[in-house]
DNA sequence: CAGTGGTCTAGACCACAAG
DNA sequence: TTGTGGTCTAGACCACTGG
């Protein structure tokens, strides 16, 4: 007999992983319905549905009503990449962490911000460089805009003791974001501050924050050179 | 009255994340338990339950059982890359993909990469080098090894119809991975092949596949210039 | 110990979409 | 039309953990 007789989605979800990982269940190939794997399983249909969620969820199973559940063709893998406060980073890696604030002001925006920003160029906007250490060597460099006409708070904000990247986590109510990495040439004022070679390869992050329709704030993060992006799949 | 009688989890799950965003509910502060929430939403508890669990899922909550559910000091930030096979990427940019096998051997692996993939020198392992195309523009480099212990089917198989990226995702049962990109200056030979200067940025994504405890495959993305990982947060 | 979230159940109804 | 997954409910018990 195939009866199972397992209790928690837990225990649900591991069998049907298992049975797709041996191929038991092979790619494209329909499963028995919640109600009859409810009936195998010994559980209730719910306890089923939670875990083919679960399951379908990752990516391996594609649910449709009517049609059922099958079991994925291309298992679209996904990672999950946590966005640390970069203090946070550092210290993980067991450095000491500073950072150093080496410009501050009130200024309108480049018409490349501006339009980034979705925000008119006569509007002026606080811009501020940091650059992050990790023992005292450069780790990162900030280059970041904030739309204090959502965030009037940041104007009497000093951020020489809290860097900009760690107050806005804390303060600023975004609610999505777009983010996007990329690599390039690091030109003569990076190189020289994050003391690298002209040209050499760096990683650069972009992110932009929006509350509702306003943005909030627009950065560019370039980390040093060997910075690495880890993630599992 | 704050009875607002709702009836679905995404409804009470809306709910939760206005309050959190507008700050009624505040960084650290405790919200009610699932019961009260219940009463006020004019629902069953387990349907409080599902959408609490979403909102925490997204890193917007701290649960603990007995301690209550407190709204995250540091919303922790997950991105979801979805990692796409090649051909379908550079589909969806509207443009025409080819492939082109530039070498394919079994051979013993580089002692790097037979650390990396945990086994040992001596087993012979097949090395694939793909060129994959949009519009002949070359796209991205592919250098890959399988391990054909685990993977025998590897050695039949012609990945001049179907490239190497594609067949994998579809034939490896694979469990878990590790990812990780980093940004490198071309050497002269991928310089070459990708059609850049030598010394351009590259954007070099490092992957290894793993079913249980076995290395089924190691693979190093080059990506041309311009190429950009884009992500929603 | 007691309060909280975590889960299971049996049953019900609904929403969607394939045939 | 009808089979499938999606969800809700009321009630129950459990698991963890703070006090």
């Amino acid at each position: 007999m195939t009866d199972t007789t397992v209790n928690s989605w837990l225990d649900v979800q591991s069998e049907v992983l298992a049975r797709i990982h041996s191929r038991k269940w092979k790619p494209g190939e329909l499963i028995p319905n919640e109600a009859e794997l409810a009936v195998e399983f010994g559980c209730a249909r719910a306890t089923v549905n939670r875990a083919l969620q679960a399951v379908a969820d990752a990516g391996w199973l594609d649910r449709r009503r009517k049609a059922g559940t099958r079991v994925a063709m291309h298992p679209q893998r996904k990672a999950v990449l946590n966005i640390p406060i970069i203090r946070k980073e550092i210290e993980e890696l067991g450095k000491v962490y500073s950072h150093k604030v080496l410009h501050r002001a009130l200024a309108n925006p480049l018409s490349k911000v501006a339009a980034q920003m979705k925000i008119s160029e006569d509007r002026e906007i606080l811009e501020i460089h940091t650059l992050h250490f990790a023992d005292e060597t450069p780790y990162a460099f900030e280059e970041r805009w904030i739309n204090t006409g959502f965030l009037p708070e940041a104007l009497n904000t000093d951020f020489t003791a809290i860097s900009v990247n760690e107050w806005l986590v804390s303060n600023a109510p975004l609610t999505e974001g777009r983010l996007s990495f990329s690599a390039t040439n690091a030109d003569d004022r990076h190189a020289g501050m994050l003391g690298v070679k002209s040209g050499s390869a760096i990683l650069r992050m972009n992110r932009t924050t929006w509350h509702n329709e306003i943005n909030i704030t627009l950065v560019t993060l370039l980390f040093a050179p060997g910075y690495q992006l880890d993630t599992l799949i």
